[in-house]
This record gives structure tokens, sequence and C-alpha cells, in this order.
RNA sequence: GGGCGCGUAGCUCAGUGGGAGAGCACUACGUUCACACCGUAGGGGUCGCUGGUUCAAUCCCAGCCGCGCCCACCA
């Protein structure tokens, strides 16, 4: 006998552990395969409510596939999370008061994250468990693989290997390249990032006017004039004037520009202005230049071009060929004297002494940061600088002016445009077949709205970034060193040795170089030894080369998930990275063999089974995910899957919501209005969690939870149980030999029916990723048809005397209840597994077969006789409680007109009727006695003699607004039939429904004014 | 500036070219032997506004109002 509640807590603990105990959610059976790869989450992740949609909805699917029959993996994994989690490692080493990662150096730094990794990453793994998530533990996998030595990032592993592969393939294409541009600086975690990773947000800011004074005192005139072409002020100008937001970059100005057209500037074009900041002995002057960018409309129409620190001003500098200069660290203050510095101001040197500078001017001008301003922290620069030009009588003002204003998503601090050398992808390249495969349908996109934002964002696709100056992350397998020049090393130039590992970087070099070269341990290590090699003229000396000491930002290796987690690439050699020796005498020693305790945790890596797995799971069938990650992943699987498999990476990508709270807002752990799923799944469980996201799952909006909501559905659980409670204390369980298509009692018929029905709907509706209109069809069947009708209307069965009705009637109850169980698994697979084993059916829920939607179980017939009952009971029960009939009073029904049909449905529901009616007696008559409450059912008349509780009036009220409804009905409809137009041109069938909406109507309304006639004469 | 989406019952939201729906909340009644995490019944909406297409519009189209999100270099 089950408890009168469903311990939750109890059940979930042990059903899981008895599923992944059976094996059962690895690729079984040999139905056509289903793939499905988790949205890898950030291995310093815990689950939000975001992970708890995604993978409800992810676990949905694979638990219906599987019933249904199919081969499905449902692959998972975690992401390393290069600045993520290198920022939780840094965050507790300072909790810790440990040295800082810049004291302890990169190779025990990185050791350290791995440490970490293994110790406290990946919790969120045994939290998707607590949900009921159904992936193949045994395949999970680490977009860094799993060896943890930090020895240099040789590729030991599999997943390391894909991303090697595809760098090195990429740049040996040419769709990798490095380049300096400018990129998005973030400063407080010194590295570049891609522009997804900057989000622009509107600040308050400030917008200063300067005057820049004209070189040597030249004067204009400065003539303004308004739309008509009349003159509003003239005035004679020893300036231009500029307006910025960002003063401090005034130092890297390279030109002023106007626009062609605009007339107030025309006389300065090609003259040259100062930049009012700084000792004035060393102000640099700029030219004054035409381009197109300005728009004479905004601010003065003079625009200072930064070509160094803004994206706009880059884009102008490059086409007039006007010099870029940085002006800060990689922290973002002004540049300090010294190093970084010198090598501009070298190459300055070298053009003046070689009488090829541009002016008298440009050594000093390459000393950008003037002593007061160098090592200050760029706001406090722009603090100064607007000071001192203010202080100089060359402010003309400064407005308040609401800015953009990029900030790190990750950092939060603002970002810094700077000029620097990275790595970049031709995204454009990549994104071609990728928008292709799109357009021609080959990935679709559900709902299908999402591909226009795909589409928006891949056709004016910019390149990618893909360097990061990140410690924790895929090391840039590149290696420089010096170019050959005449047969000798010339170390101010740069060979760039590109391979999949050390090792066979060492072999590309000892080819170009023709010598054993030696592997310098970083940048450091390099200049020490080139200096060597330099200053004692030892060309016996090894050459060395070391490598980029850059990560790849993690996407890249994401995006590789689809198809590196199947065992890409299997038809590499097998894994021949070992260590290199850095002993500059020793040059490149032989590969070791990986340790065997890592090999044991990658077994898919080369191997048949890793090519099968890769061949039947490729494309993955669908990729479900959320719409703020259509650009960073999304699109990036698309790109690198078709370049390296040639296939898309999933047929469908379905996009769902974003979990907002109640009021609609973003979970956020500072507006403090996160809520967390755990404890969501501790209080209500983990199958009440699952079936509010599910049911809340509507294409194309965002889903509010509130804990109200769930709780509900926890009393959804509650109410099954309960019913399952029933039926088992009545006998209700599996009988072998029952045949539901021969079942010969109407409620029975009836049950079968709907339980078809409802397997047909769901079974739809999860085809077509409608995941709440599968969950609010298996519901309102449970509650709404099983509960509240079939369990009532089976209780006279059970109580009565007639064994095989009631035979018949428990096998039938059995089978709905069967069809419930599994229609509802997908979405409650934890109470639906208990029952199901509880109350005495085959084998594991979670592998039975799905319930296919069969011709031979509709009854149309039953389903009509049903629904006669069922709404008589439902009359009779409304008109009992509006006119105050006390509920334990038992009455007796006269039934007039009907026919012979409605005797037969009197007989037949004669129980249940009186049941559930509260009647005492059912009888039929030719016409209604005195003092009888009367109800229009169907072809005939329900009177219901109640002379002792009826308020004559209060009847009459209610007859006459059932009167009234039913002519407003009728008037509608003639309105309709009286317009030619509508019966000449609507569809023959719409006209007939109307039609036959009319008669209903008006046999109502005559058996209601008969019943109102009637009650006159009392 | 461009793009996407939303506005339906008090709240949260489904939905459809031809008879306005659910859950919750609310009201009344009920401890009938599965369930008070329940049952029975009930109240409640000019489907944002204005036009247009159509025999017919909550649904399609246009405009407007209000709200949200994404992208974007106006210094």
């Amino acid at each position: 006998m089950l408890e009168k509640n469903f311990d939750f807590a109890e059940a979930e603990k042990r059903i899981y552990k008895d599923w992944e105990a059976s094996g059962a959610f690895k690729p079984a059976g040999e139905g056509e395969p289903f793939t499905i790869v988790i949205p890898p989450p950030n291995v310093t992740g815990s689950l939000h409510m975001g992970h708890a949609l995604n993978n409800t909805l992810q676990d949905v699917l694979c638990r219906f596939e599987r019933m249904r029959g199919r081969r499905v993996l449902w692959q998972p994994g975690t992401d390393h999370a290069g600045i993520a989690t290198q920022m939780v490692v840094e965050r507790q080493m300072m909790e810790r008061q440990e040295p800082k990662r810049t004291e302890i150096g990169r190779e025990a730094f990185v050791r350290k994250v791995w440490d970490w990794r293994h110790e406290s990453g990946g919790q969120i793994i045994n939290q998707l468990k607590r949900l009921g998530a159904t992936c193949d533990w045994s395949r999970e996998r680490f977009t860094m693989g799993e060896h943890g030595g930090g020895e240099n990032g040789e590729a030991d592993d599999q997943m390391v290997k894909a991303v090697m592969k595809v760098f090195v393939d990429l740049y040996n294409e040419g769709l990798i390249y490095r380049d300096k541009r400018l990129v998005n600086w973030d400063p407080k975690f010194e590295t570049a990032i891609s522009d997804l990773e900057v989000e622009n947000i509107e600040t308050d800011g400030h917008f200063w006017h300067f005057k820049y004074p004209l070189a040597g005192g030249e004067t204009y005139e400065y003539v303004e004039k308004d739309e008509d072409g009349n003159v509003t002020l003239t005035e004679t100008r020893d300036y231009i004037s500029i307006a910025t937001t960002r003063p401090e970059t005034m130092l890297g100005d390279g030109a002023v520009a106007v626009h062609p057209s605009d007339e107030r500037y025309k006389p300065l074009i090609g003259k040259l202005c100062e930049i009012p900041v700084g000792p004035k002995e060393h102000r640099r002057l700029i030219p004054i230049i035409t381009d197109d960018y300005p728009d004479p409309d905004f601010g003065s129409g003079a625009v200072k071009i930064t070509g160094g620190h803004d994206f706009n001003d880059y884009q102008v500098a490059k086409r007039a060929n006007i010099p870029m200069y940085r002006l800060m660290d990689w922290q973002a203050a002004m540049r300090a004297d010294g190093a970084p510095y010198a090598e501009e101001a070298a190459k300055a040197k070298a053009l003046v002494e070689a009488g090829d500078a541009p002016d008298a001017n440009y050594v000093d001008s390459i000393n950008l940061v003037p002593d007061e301003y160098r090592g200050l922290d760029r706001f406090e620069a722009r603090k100064r600088v607007v000071a001192d030009i203010d202080a100089e009588g060359l402010m003309i003002t400064v407005e308040d002016k609401k800015i953009m204003q990029p900030f790190g998503d990750r950092s939060g601090v603002v970002i810094e445009p700077m000029l620097t050398d990275q790595w970049f992808a031709d995204a454009e390249t990549l994104a071609k077949p990728a928008i292709e495969a799109v357009e021609k349908g080959d990935t679709k996109f559900v709902p299908e709205n999402w591909a226009k934002t795909y589409f928006q964002w891949m056709r004016n696709i910019q390149p990618w970034c893909i360097s990061r100056q990140l410690w924790w992350g895929h090391r840039i397998p590149a290696w420089y060193g010096p170019e050959l020049v005449d047969g000798a090393p010339d170390y101010s130039t740069e060979k760039i040795f590109v391979a999949q590992s050390q090792f066979e970087a060492a072999e590309k070099a000892k080819e170009y170089y023709g010598c054993e070269p030696y592997l310098a341990a970083d940048t450091g290590d390099y200049l020490q030894q080139t200096l060597l090699r330099n200053e004692t003229g030892r060309t016996g000396n090894p050459i060395a080369i070391y490598q980029d000491e850059d990560v790849l930002d993690t996407w890249f290796s994401s995006g590789l998930w689809p198809f590196s987690t199947l065992g890409w690439p299997d038809a590499s050699p097998p894994p021949f990275m070992g260590e290199v020796s850095a002993e500059p005498t020793e040059g490149v020693s032989a590969p070791k063999e990986p340790p065997s305790a890592l090999r044991a945790t990658s077994p898919a890596s080369g191997g048949r089974e890793g090519a099968s797995l890769l061949d039947q799971h490729y494309p993955n069938s669908v990729l479900v995910t959320a719409h703020d990650i259509i650009f960073f992943w999304v699109a990036r699987m698309m790109m690198q899957g078709i370049h390296f498999m040639g296939d898309v990476p999933f047929k469908d990508v379905y996009i769902h919501a974003l979990v907002l709270d109640e009021k609609g807002q973003k979970m956020s752990k500072s507006k403090g209005n996160v809520i967390d799923p755990l404890v969501l799944i501790d209080k209500f469980g983990a199958d009440a969690l699952r079936f509010t996201l599910a049911a809340q799952a509507a294409q194309g909006r965002n889903i509010r939870l509130s804990e109200q909501r769930v709780e509900g559905y926890r009393n959804f659980a509650t109410k099954l149980w309960n019913a399952a409670r029933f039926a088992q204390m009545n006998d209700v369980k599996p009988e072998a030999g029952f045949d539901p298509a021969a079942a010969s009692l109407t409620l029975n018929q009836w049950i079968i029916h709907e339980a078809n029905e409802c397997a047909a709907a769901v079974t739809r509706e999860l085809e077509a990723y409608r995941f709440n209109d599968a969950a609010g069809a298996i519901y309102r069947f449970t509650w709404n048809v099983f509960c509240d009708w079939f369990l009532e209307l089976a209780k006279p069965v059970f109580q009565g005397v007639d064994e095989a009705a009631k035979k018949e009637t428990r096998a039938a109850g059995a089978f709905a209840l069967g069809h419930i169980l599994k229609l509802l698994h997908p979405f409650m697979p934890f109470v639906s597994e208990e029952l199901w084993r509880e109350l005495g059916y085959e084998g594991a829920l979670i592998t039975t077969a799905w319930p296919q939607a069969n011709a031979k179980l509709e009854n149309a017939a039953a389903a009509k006789d049903m629904q006669w009952a069922i709404d008589l009971i439902t009359s009779i029960r409304s008109v009992r409680q509006e006119m105050n009939v006390p509920v334990a009073a038992k009455i007796p029904l006269l039934f007039i007109g009907g026919g012979d049909a409605a005797t037969a449905q009197l007989k037949t529901h004669d129980d249940v009727l009186k049941r559930l009616a509260r009647l005492s007696d059912i009888s039929t008559a030719d016409a209604a006695p005195k003092g009888a409450v009367q109800i229009v059912h169907g072809d005939g008349v329900a009177a219901l003699p109640v002379a002792d509780f009826i308020d004559l009036d209060a009847e009459k009220a209610r007859l006459a607004k059932e009167q009234a409804k039913a002519e407003k009905e009728i008037a509608t409809i003639d309105k309709k039939l009286a317009n030619k137009k509508f019966v000449e041109r609507a569809p023959a069938e719409v006209v007939e429904e109307q039609k036959t909406r009319r008669t209903g109507y008006e046999a109502e309304l005559e058996k209601l004014n008969a019943a109102l006639a009637r009650l006159k004469d009392l």
C-alpha cells in the first residue's frame, strides 16, 4: 500500500541510482541515433534556473526518444571557461593569502587550476543529476581534455588534439592569421576580448569642447549659416574647435578630420594645428584632413583622430595613413617611461637619423606622454588634462552627456581600444557556408524567428579575435624564431611555426634552420638566448624558438563540441605528443607516452568506437540552448562544424526562453532575486520543478518563475500519486491478456479512447518542441479526465457486484494509468517511475516503449455517450447549487423526451448518475411535474422535482438568463445567415455549421420557453 | 540608428480567420470510504488604440501608444 504522499527526497536518490546502475543512460538498441550535446556549463558553475530549464528540456527530449526506441546519446561535459575559471582560482588564492599568480609563475598557476578543477570543479554535474538528467556520464568530456600535468599544453588528450588540429589547419588554409589591430582591451584581466564579450552601457559622461590652436598663430574667418543659407555667425578664429568624451586620448591624436563638404573648415584643410596638452615646447602639430566620417551637424563638425584608441578613428587613420600611437600600458595607465616605449622611440630615432622623419618634431612627438601624466590611471589623466587645458583658457565648454561606454562583461571595467598583436580567425569566410546552411534549411531554428538574429549577425561578422592574454586555456600552438636572412638568423624579424605540438614545431624549425632549435621556456628565456648569441657571436649556439604566450578564446574550443566530444579527429595518428626537453644542449628528446591513468579517462580517443560514434551521432539531432548564446556558441559551432566535418553540427536548434523572476527581471546575484533550483528541488521535488519549466516553455516568450507555480505542480504529482493509491486499493493493475481494443463497457472504451488521444497529442507536441502543449495535454488528461471522471465513474463499478465489469474496468484503468505514467515520464521521471514499479507494471519505466497512437483504440461513440452523461451530471450539480438544494439531499430525476437513445443512456449510466448527481431515482416522463427545475439536455429535458427547496423566482431568473443567452446566440447567427455575401462566399461547411448551431440553440430555446411557461402556472 | 518581440480575466500566460481559454488568486458550499497538496459550483475579459483587407478580425496588413530585449562607431 502506497503512503499518503510521495517521499520524493528519498525516492529521487534511490531511483536515479537505479537508472544509472542499469546503464539506461547509454546509447542502446538499433534504433535511429538521437543525439544532443549538452551546452557545457562552466566548470566553475553551479546550477541556476537557466541550466535547470535548458537541461529539463533536453532530458524531456532524450527520455521521449529513448522510449520511442531511438539510440539516444546525451553527451555531457563541462567547459574550461578561461577567464571565469582563472578568476575563481585567483580569488581563492587571494582569500587564502597565497602568493599571487604572477609571483608563482605560469606553470605553477596552471597546475593549481588543474588541482582546483579536480577538487572542486564540476559540482554542477552532480546538480544535473539531481534534476534527473540522463546524460551518458561515462562519456563526460572537458573542453581542455583530462590531462592535468600542465606541461606546456602538450596534446595527449583527444579533446586537446582536436583544438590543435583545428588551429593548425585553419592557419595553413589562411583562415587564421596574426595581425596588429585595434582590439577591445580589458585592463582588469589584461587581455584582449572579442566584440561579443563587450557590453555597451549608457553612462553619464561629459562632452568637452576644446580649442586646438592653429600652427603659427594663423587665423581664418569662421562662418556659420542656418538651413536657409543665412549667415548667423562670423568671427575670426585662430583655432579649430573639437569635442571629445575622452580627453586623455588627445595625446595620441594623429589628425583632426572634417567632412569634405563642410564649408566652415575649407580654409583649414591641409593646415596644421596643435594638440593643446603638455609642455608647450613639446606640443605636437597634427594635420587637418578631410574624411567622410565626421558629421558636420554633430559637435563642432571637427573630429580628433586617435587611431590607436578608438575604433572609428582607427578606420579613418588607416584610410588617411595617419600614425597611430599607443598611449597606455596594459593596465590602461598612461604609459610609463621606459621599456614598452623604447621600441617606437628607437624607430623614430632611426627615421630622423636616416633623414626620413616627417618633420623635426617627430622624435619629440614620439614622446607622447609628458612626465606629468606618466603612470597615471587613464581616468586620473583625463581629469588632469581637462584641468590643464581649462587653466590655459582653451576649454570652450563642457556638456553633460549620456555616452555608450564599453564594459568587459566579466570584469565590469571600461574597455580600452588598444593596438596590439593578436590572432584572428577569418570569420567572414567561415560564416558563408554557415549562413547558407540555415538558408537551405540544413539547420533549422525553432522558433524560426531566431534565424533572423543569426543571419543579422553572421552577415555582418567581424574578424574574430581568438587570442587571450590569459594562462588558463588552450595555449596557442605557434612558435616564434628569427627569420633566416642570407642564411643567418635575423633576430629583428619573426618566423612563425604553427604546429600541433611542441615536437612538431621543433621538427619544422629544424627543417627551416637546418639544425636543432632550442626551445625557450618563455620569452624571457628567448631574449636571453638571443642576446647570448648576438653578443658572443657564437653562431654555433642553437637558434632559439619560443611558444606564443597566449591562449585561445574559450569559445574556440567550445565551437568544436558537437564533434570533438564524439572522438574527432579519430583518423589522426595516435597521440604522440610527449614532452619535449627544454635543455638547450639536448634539443628535442624522444617523446614519452602519456601516463596510462590519463589514457583511461579518454576511452574514445582514436579507435573504432570513437569513429563509429562520430559517424552515428554527427550531425547531432538538436541543440537546445538560450538565445543569448546564439552568437557566442551556435554560430561558432556552425562555422567550425561545417568546415571540419563537411556537414552541419545539428539539424535543429531549439531556442528556449530566459528564466526571469516573478517580476520579469533577469535574475542576478546583485539584484538578489536569484531563485536557486536546488532549493526548489529540495522543497517540491525535481519532478515539480521540471514540470513547471516545461509547462511554461512556450515558444518565443520568457518564463517568469514563481514558487507558487512549482507548488502547484507538486500538488499535481500528489494528485497522481493518490489516484494511483486509489487504483492500488481497488486492485487496478496491469493485466497480461487484456486487449484494450476489445473493451466492452462504455466507460472503459471511453477512457481507452481518451488515453489514446492523449498519447497522440503529447507525441505530436513533443515532436514539434511544443513542450508547454505536451505538458498541458498530459496534465489535463491526468487530472481532468482520469481523476475527475474516470475514477469517479469507476467507483460504482468497483463497489458493485458485477465481477466481469470490475475485471474489465481494473484492466482498462491500469491501461489508462500506464499511459499516464509513460506520457508523463519525460516530464516527471521520478514519481512516474516509482508508481510504475509500485503498481506492478513490467520492467523499468525509463526503458519502456512509448505509447503509439492506435486507430483501433479510437471510439467516438463511447466518447459521445460518456460526454452525454458527464454533461448531465455537471448540469444537475450546477442547478442544485444554484437552487441551494442541500448537498445531502437525494432527489429524483425525470427525463422528458430524448427518445430511446436517452432512455438507453439513462440505463447505462444509472449508477453513476445517481452517485455523482446525488439522485434517488431515475425515470422517464412525458411532462415535467409542477415545481420541478428543468434542465435542457441534448434532445430532452431533465426535470428535478425539488419543490421543497425551490425558490420560484430564482428558478425563473435562472431560466430567463439561459433563455436570453440562447436568444442572443440565435440572433448573432441569424444576422450572419441573413447576410447574402456570407452565404455566398463563406465555405459551405462554415455555413452549414452555423445552421446546425442555430438548430441546437433553437431547440434549447423551445424547451426553455416551455419550462418557463410551466413555471407560470405555479 | 537598425533588428526582434510583447500588450488577451486581479496575476502569470496559452490560443485561433467563423462559438473567448488554462493555472493561480477570489467567492460560496463540502471533512461522500484516493487525495484539503482535495472536491463541487461560481464571479470575472469592448483580446492596447485607430484605420484597412475580408462575407467574417482577438487572430492578417498599416499606423499610433506603452513595454522589453538584441545589435550598432555619432566623436
